[in-house]
DNA sequence: TCTGGGGTCCTAGGACCC
DNA sequence: TCTGGGGTCCTAGGACCC
């Protein structure tokens, strides 16, 4: 889907079609200069004047969408608030909505699915759909039904996307970058050497800042230079698996099927704070969060379906190092209370010395309600275990906080 | 310009079992 | 006297993706 979060929201706000504009940061102060909906009126009749200015907004956060217009101005996905004011201050923010964008998701795979009903999900705003026995799929190299796709979701919810053609996954994911937005791009495999050999190894789903350095360290810059490498090489330099995975990328192989159903293998609820907050100064205010999040993932649970018997914590340090700490118990579990006495034995075995920037718990080895797998005959627990050996000694003066 | 939230998968060491 | 081989589970960290 094209620039997503933001299209879905000039759908409620369409005063601001071909403005920048950015979604992200909080909900808060931008709630308030949303509150000018004029009396009688609708959300298209706020006045644009009445839309909040990036260069206004003052706290932590980065942007999850841009739009194209404010794209110009150098603002991409994932960039901080604060340089993206820098770049366009005048630039318009609004606050994420989760809610909104799932509704838009369900609409526009439901749209996909009645015409080709193999299709993966690949998170709100991007799927692999299998052309293969679709009635038409293999016409004019599958364009026919790409456009077939793209009219039905922009007449079921007003929003445009854009959409690669190719003989496997690798290279559609590639494909769909072709032609932004609202694009279709045909990729065949004798396009291999023309089209996706002089693309940047970081264009690879699967290469990422780490693995490019590394191969830029090498002096591999293109897929076709890494294509160039001897496998035996590139497996000598990055193991086993990456390395044979690596050459098999560069040559366009991929044999991963599409799947249409997953279950999911944990959950999660985390926050960024305001500021970064010191475990015993502000001892009250991470007490209360930390219940908060226990209280959501629970819900989050239940809400799904699904119980869990591995309960861990994540922190994020002022400087940004992450501690994860998790614990396998013998029951499942989607009770906030019983979340929450876990995770906080899990937070008495993590250094909390340090400012903190960030609190997370999570629930894995997840079951159905209902399903609950038998369990097997009790051993003792590494948790147990470790129970007997005392904490060290910088967790064991903050042990009592939590 | 200090960098969100929700996920998946992989690696690697240690405990433990047969 | 010194020391197997294969397997699973648990835990922590990290890369990567949307």
């Amino acid at each position: 889907m094209d620039a997503f979060y933001a299209s879905v929201e000039l759908l409620r706000y369409p005063q601001l079609k071909g403005l920048p504009m950015v979604i992200g940061g909080g909900r808060r102060k931008v709630d308030e200069a949303l509150r000018n909906v004029p009396e009688g009126g609708t959300l298209a009749d706020i006045p644009v004047a009445a839309f909040p200015l990036l260069k206004d907004y003052a706290g932590r956060g980065v942007i999850t969408t841009a739009t194209y217009a404010a794209r110009q101005f150098g603002i991409g996905s994932a960039m901080g608030l604060m340089k993206a004011a820098k770049l366009c201050p005048q630039a318009l923010i609004l606050p994420v909505d989760f809610d909104e964008y799932r509704k838009y998701s369900r609409r526009f795979k439901q749209v996909i699915t009645e015409i080709a009903p193999l299709m993966e999900d690949r998170g709100v705003d991007e799927v692999y759909i299998d052309f293969t026995d679709v009635p038409g799929g293999q016409r004019e190299g599958g364009r026919v039904l790409a456009r077939l796709i793209q009219k039905s979701i922009l007449g079921a919810t007003g929003l445009s996307c854009s959409i690669g053609v190719a003989p496997n996954k690798l290279l559609a994911k590639m494909a769909s970058e072709f032609d932004k937005p609202n694009g279709i791009s045909i990729v065949f495999e004798s396009d291999l050497q023309t089209r996706i050999w002089p693309l940047p190894c970081r264009k690879v789903n699967g290469i990422g800042p780490k693995a490019d350095e590394k191969l830029q360290g090498h002096g591999i810059r293109t897929i076709g230079e890494l294509a160039a490498k001897d496998r035996d090489w590139l497996i000598a330099h990055f193991g086993k698996a990456s390395g044979a995975w690596m050459h098999e990328v560069a040559w366009g192989r991929d044999q991963r099927p599409v799947v249409t159903e997953s279950e999911p293998v944990s959950m999660s609820r985390e926050t960024t704070f305001d500021r970064d907050l010191h475990a015993v100064r502000d001892r009250a205010e991470l007490g209360a969060i930390f219940t908060r999040l226990c209280e959501q993932l629970a819900a989050d649970l239940q809400r799904k379906g699904y119980v869990g018997k591995t309960i861990g914590i994540k922190l994020r340090y002022g400087d940004f190092k992450i501690a994860t700490r998790d614990q396998t118990i013998e029951a499942f579990t989607a009770d906030p209370k019983e979340i929450r006495r876990i995770a906080g034995q899990c937070l008495k075995r993590v250094p909390l010395e340090r400012p903190l920037r960030l609190l997370g718990v999570r629930v894995g080895t997840l079951a159905r309600a209902g399903e609950v797998p038998v369990e097997p005959a009790v051993r003792p627990t590494a948790a147990g275990r470790r129970a007997a050996r005392p904490a060290d000694e910088s967790t064991a003066r903050t042990a009592s906080l939590f």
